[in-house]
DNA sequence: GAGTATTGACTGATCAATCAGTCAGGATAT
DNA sequence: ATATCCTGACTGATTGATCAGTCAATACTC
């Protein structure tokens, strides 16, 4: 714990880290239901019964796989949204940025919590609690800085705009080839890096609409 | 069948709209697998037999229930969108408003579908078969107008705009009270006349900011 | 430093509960 | 009487969770 807390790459042996990157990638393809306890612990080559050993119940291993990943990516975000100067014209283009390179990013732990993170702006109720902790307090820093962003917008507006950039977030994020299928022949065009840029464009493009007519 | 297809508001005693409305709240709820099929039953008032007389698995329940409501929405989408005029100038607006509207009116079947077609959005391996058959037909006369009505769009970028719109409907439609939370105190101020305003506003804004630069 | 107690990591066997699905037969209407 | 609608009782499989117990390593005692 005290050198070595590298926790993405160099893959710790311990059990208790395969355990949270299968349980990841298990809970990011069935979904917290879908996903079973056997087929977790064998993807993680360890016994079911270590599962509940180190984490006590399916909820609470659920609930610290999301801990974890949300951490890195809030800590990454309000590394990137701290050092903006809010004066600047492309202020809010920043803002937007380090809200969505984070979780396109390798902190963002792929695909692999992407869709975990999509089910989570479904709102079930099991994740309300869990979304609240671990998200709110990032959120009010986006908001106050897009508040401080952008002209004409108060907390109100800012809230809008920051929960429909999470939407937009959400739909890019869990496409399986659905953008590519109805595009027709034209695919393949946008890589990472253009695809951010294209969904920055849109959401300030958005909040700016927004912001002007009220 | 051959009389009174009035599916909502006029509540059909028949015990398979009472399974097919049970499911749609309890999908909503509980999400595919977490939902059960003697709570739905319970749910619904009938015995947990009937839902496998009447639709033969828990799979062809799910898919009936996502085709009768995906039906009562795209009739309504298209019968707004094919009346819209692609040359003036707030064609845009009314294309986005023929997508948001009746996903967000009584067609939409309130908060229950709602919910399934956030789920949707979040783009699991079970449901893409059923969202192709069920979505992109109307998905692509959509493209079609964005097409013709938002100069600077080629089919790309047509299809970009319409998986963010999609991506922001389902963020608000799974809302609960997440935004007024980070509000704070002004809430309460928007109903579902200015939300969708404000959606298309929005949306509208970011698709113009899209084509414009690229 | 040999022997012993203690701890933490881990597993196989097993639990009651719940799961979706089946089936024979009752009810009802035509 | 035939077909459709519907139910209660039931099944095998799977679920998350528990428990007793193994094993290696560390700490402590004399």
């Amino acid at each position: 714990m005290l050198l070595a807390e590298n926790q993405e790459d160099a893959a710790q042996d311990l059990a208790l880290d395969k355990i949270l990157r299968a349980a990841e990638v298990e809970f990011a393809e069935k979904g917290f239901d879908g996903a079973g306890m056997k087929a977790l612990a064998e993807r993680a080559g360890v016994s079911q019964s270590l599962l509940h050993y180190h984490f006590g119940s399916k909820d609470k291993l659920y609930q610290a796989v999301i801990r974890q990943r949300s951490k890195l990516i809030n800590d990454a975000r309000l590394l990137r949204l701290r050092v903006i100067d809010l004066t600047e014209p492309s202020a809010l283009d920043r803002i937007i940025e380090a809200l969505f390179i984070p979780a396109l990013g390798p902190e963002g732990g792929g695909k692999a919590y992407a869709r975990i993170f999509a089910g989570l702006i479904a709102g079930h109720a099991r994740d309300q609690a869990l979304v609240r902790e671990c998200y709110d307090p990032t959120a009010k820093e986006f908001l106050d800085a897009v508040e401080g962003a952008l002209p004409g917008a108060n907390r109100a507006i800012a809230a809008q705009i920051y929960q429909f950039a999470l939407g937009v977030l959400a739909s890019v994020i869990s496409r399986d080839g659905r953008v590519e299928r109805l595009m027709g022949n034209e695919a393949d065009k946008l890589n990472d890096d253009a695809l951010i840029r294209q969904l920055t464009r849109f959401v300030v493009g958005g909040a700016k609409a927004i912001a002007d007519t009220t």
